[in-house]
DNA sequence: TATAAAAATATTGTATACAATATAATTGTA
DNA sequence: TACAATTATATTGTATACAATATTTTTATA
């Protein structure tokens, strides 16, 4: 018990979060290989399957991404033809996200990525965990539910 | 309730995991920033103030750490002078790391940083919430306590 | 004891991430 | 209605991350 024990690695809750993630992330990456999608790609198609067509900025706010991330990002899905981009009429600085036919059919595809990661027992714990940590995160996050 | 439901981000585990990540380490930059130290090289120092002397594998095993991120991680910690790094006599191909006067008084102030974090209210949890979650993760992460 | 296998690093390539800065379009306001 | 403030994006710079590959040294084995 000294003075240094608050940096010890062991006493952190931002080293077990911070690994966490990138492990569950890396557990992913065989499945999504199969889909030609990065882990970042995948949580970006999946607000876009979600809503069809949105603004670059809703999706960088629901993903938390800074535009330094989400531009390149955008444009990577789009070389790929998952999505189609054009300006607003509106307002001519905004750019808005649209599916394409064969962004969609690998939304068909996708639905096995979910299962897959439960087969593999990629995350060790049991559903009343998980729910429970979820909930935890989700408070960290300051995500809360009505 | 359809069967793109397991597509919702809302309803992944990986995402609020990835986010919480994200912010806490975007919590902790202004707070580093005053050590010019990046949150990895925190960590790595962590373990470094902890070992005095260890080997670079070593000390990639316990940030899991690919030998491609450690490379210029402690070749960063060195040009800032933290760390002197070595050949091992006994086996030429081990490096070894060993903390230098300079890394030793970043210490005494690094013991500000969770000082710093908490006093922030930089995690909106409660020490008993902050328990649960860190045996979760460290659940997730295999990481057994005897 | 050659030689294959393993271990420790380094390097290259691709993809994030975010801060800081820049630019163009829009909106609010004196 | 000029002009400042705001908004949406893009770009640049720095730092991770990890997979794949290469190199050097050590160890195991035929």
């Amino acid at each position: 018990m000294d003075k240094y024990d608050c940096l010890k690695l062991e006493n952190q809750l931002c080293f077990p979060l911070y690994v966490a993630s990138k492990e569950v992330i890396r557990k992913y990456k065989p499945i999504l290989d199969e889909l030609d999608l990065t882990y970042t790609q995948y949580i970006a198609m999946m607000v876009i399957w979600e809503e069809k067509k949105i603004k670059v900025t809703e999706l960088a706010k629901k993903l938390y991404l800074d535009t330094g991330t989400i531009s390149p990002l955008i444009r990577k899905l789009k070389s790929k033809d998952y999505i189609r981009i054009h300006r607003d009429e509106e307002d001519e600085r905004v750019q808005i996200i649209e599916i394409t036919k064969i962004g969609l059919d690998l939304r068909e595809q996708a639905i096995n990525v979910p299962k897959a990661m439960m087969e593999n027992k990629c995350i060790n714990l049991s559903l009343e965990e998980i729910k429970e940590l979820k909930k935890l995160l989700d408070k960290v996050n300051g995500v809360s539910y009505e």
